[in-house]
RNA sequence: GGGGACGUAGCUCAAUUGGUUAGAGCACCGGACUGUCGAUCCGGAGGUUGCGGGUUCGAGUCCCGUCGUCCUCGCCA
């Protein structure tokens, strides 16, 4: 009797294998039955064969129709064309299409109940496959396994070990080293919440699950081991999103003696080499740089989709001119009045979409969302009235009526024409951005101007972030990035004077509206750092009780050094094209940072619990 | 912690204003069928409408609570 054992994949077969004798491995995709012969399609990652058991071989031909779908089955038979009499019936809808397997020995490997939802392929145009309606994803992830049968997760996962190839294949090939860093650390008390984990040999003790390896490749860079990478697990214990999960991976990376523009060559040739590699995309380098401050005005985002345009205009100075009290009231009390133009969307929005524009503005915290619609001739609808002279200055073109030059003025500063929709929001400037760059890309969204299937990535680097942030409840600086970000060489005078106007050494970098990456060059001069302590109120008795273990590292001929860390997940989001981080990951965890398929967390015995003193 | 959406057959969904016995497609079971290919056709079985309470002559539908899932704000140096 001849061996179980594939000597082919199900998606290998072609007409140059016709006659030859196979065996193939797989589970059962669909299956038709007829009174003299069973179709059984047989799939594996690599795609479905079709597999014919005939009526003459009784012993095999009962089994086959006894057959279910996610059977595991193992098939030996002979390689033919598909042909009825002398006529050609290849089925152009699957790669395997011109042939089929008759099956001359058929072995059920495996039974397996009716799954809780299904889970067949189907081939469609291209020869790819489609896939049937998806279950509850709950219900997918408590039986991951099914799920993960998908040829869409399957390539998925297999784009990610692309990925993960690539990005080791060119940092080596760029003189890097891949080191690895303890799970098992100390906690640090700024950031995120730790994972903990109780050391059972010294009772009362915690180990910290690593956030990021950061302090440690900072330490390896002392150590002299000048170019690092490692694709790290980090676990932070915060709540998720679509986009975050409480353990993800990122590539972390350090090098020393650099400058901001070393660390970006490496980072430029690893996207070009990742996007060429995993999706034949070539990105071209260097790539664009957009200042913070700039994103913030012209996106309202630090990480705008620059897919589109759709770009906010601040129109503070034309605003002032109205008599419009919700633009006047703001500007004198220091805000501000930004627009965004959304071309063609004035007939496309009932008043009651124009309204949910306004509840997106209020989630935003803003008061509310003005809008006018463009005419030929005038505006029209919403705010419209408002848009006149202020009776206090002159109006500067008296033929065209009251209102007709501020109308005028807008209509060039946001390149309007008839049809466009005109959307303002009026609040402090921090609301007016946040508000807006949500209504953007909402807008971007809605009125369709990109095409989220498409192969269109618009990577950029976003820099010149402030060193600090006001913490307005603990009432003192906040670092942005973190303690250990080198300022801008030309603002360290303006440390301890002006903190807010201090720019860091700081840099995202940004694909498709998504943060994939964030890095800096570190401090790595002890005097410089000890200044930056005590404006984050840290006395230098504290730092040390906190990063002792770093500071005494830099002390020893720390050099300069800097890096970066992208995280992989939202990555190979970008490559498999989802919005879902959990499409991207094999297990992962549900909103609550459950496992649904293991039921982690669990409860533990309580001698587990005694002996770890809890 | 806040806001929003959802929860009906194994799965995806429907069920008019609160009104008869809660339906359909797929899956499942049985039958028919000589080449199908997401086969087709005929038939069958399948329901504590997440759970608990309330209002009502009457609740899948309304109210309160609770559990679960997703999205989002806070949070994620």
């Amino acid at each position: 009797m001849s061996s179980w054992q594939r000597t082919h994949t199900c998606g290998e077969l072609r007409d140059a294998h016709i006659g030859q004798a196979v065996t193939l491995n797989g589970w059962v995709n669909t299956f038709r039955a007829y009174p003299d012969q069973v179709f059984l399609d047989l799939r594996d990652r690599y795609g479905v064969t079709q597999v014919v058991v005939e009526a003459d071989r009784p012993e095999i031909f009962k089994l086959a129709a006894e057959t279910r779908g996610e059977w595991v089955l193992s098939i030996t038979g002979r390689v033919r064309e598909r042909m009825i009499g002398s006529e050609k019936k290849h089925n152009t809808k699957l790669a395997t299409g011109a042939i089929e397997v008759l099956a001359e020995d058929l072995r059920v490997l495996n039974r397996c109940p009716t799954p809780p939802f299904e889970v067949f392929s189907v081939p469609q145009e291209g020869h790819t496959f489609g896939e049937p309606e998806l279950a509850n994803e709950d219900l997918r992830l408590q039986y991951r396994y099914l799920d993960l049968r998908r040829p869409t997760l399957q390539r998925t996962l297999a784009m990610r070990h692309r990925l993960n190839k690539v990005i080791r294949d060119s940092l080596d090939a760029q003189g890097f080293l891949e080191l690895e860093t303890p799970l098992l650390g100390r906690s640090t008390p700024e950031g995120a919440r730790d994972y903990l984990v109780p050391s059972r040999v010294s009772l009362g003790s915690w180990y910290a699950l690593p956030q990021s390896p950061q302090l440690y490749k900072q330490i390896l860079m002392v150590a002299g081991y000048d170019k690092y990478f490692q694709i790290a697990r980090c676990l932070r214990d915060e709540d998720l999103r679509a986009d975050r999960q409480p353990e993800f991976t990122q590539l972390d990376l350090e090098m020393s003696f650099v400058e901001i523009d070393d660390v970006f060559r490496v980072i430029e040739q690893l996207a070009v080499d990742v996007f060429q590699r995993c999706l034949g995309v070539t990105i071209k380098t260097p790539l664009p740089r957009l200042k913070y401050a700039e994103a913030m005005l012209k996106y309202g985002s630090d990480k705008p989709d620059l897919r589109y345009g759709l770009e906010i205009v601040d129109v503070g100075d034309i605003a002032l001119q109205t008599e419009f009290q919700a633009f006047r009231g703001t500007l004198e009390a220091g805000g501000a009045v930004r627009a965004l133009n959304a071309s063609g969307a004035a007939d496309k929005f009932s008043r009651k979409q124009i309204d949910e524009l306004a509840e997106i503005v209020k989630r935003s915290g803003g008061k509310g969302c003005a809008w006018v619609k463009v005419e030929a001739e005038k505006f029209a609808g919403g705010i419209e009235k408002f848009l006149t002279g202020n009776p206090l200055t002159p109006n500067p073109s008296p033929a065209e009526g009251r209102g007709g030059a501020i109308q005028q003025q807008l209509r060039e500063r946001l390149n309007a024409k008839a049809g466009d929709l005109l959307l303002f929001v009026a609040d402090k400037e921090d609301v007016v951005c946040q508000a807006l760059g949500t209504l953007r890309t909402h807008l971007a969204s809605v009125l369709k101007l990109y095409d989220p299937n498409a192969l269109d990535y618009k990577i950029a680097w976003v820099l010149d972030f402030p060193s600090f942030i006001w913490d307005d409840e603990e009432k003192r600086w906040a670092a942005n990035h973190h303690p250990f970000t080198a300022p801008m060489d030309e603002d360290l005078t303006k440390l301890e004077s002006d903190p807010g106007s201090v720019k860091a050494k700081a840099y995202d970098l940004i694909i498709n509206g998504y943060e994939c990456g964030g890095g800096s060059i570190r401090i790595h001069n002890p005097e410089v750092q000890s200044r930056l302590f005590k404006v984050l109120g840290m006395s230098d008795e504290l730092a040390r009780s906190r990063f002792g273990f770093l500071l005494d590292a830099l002390q020893f001929g720390a050099p300069p050094h800097g890096g970066i860390a992208l995280g992989l997940d939202r990555w190979a989001m970008m490559l498999a094209r989802t919005s879902n981080i959990r499409d991207v990951i094999a297990f992962p965890k549900n909103q609550k940072a459950r496992d649904l398929m293991t039921g982690a967390p669990a409860a533990v015995d309580a001698k587990q619990l005694k002996e770890l003193g809890l």
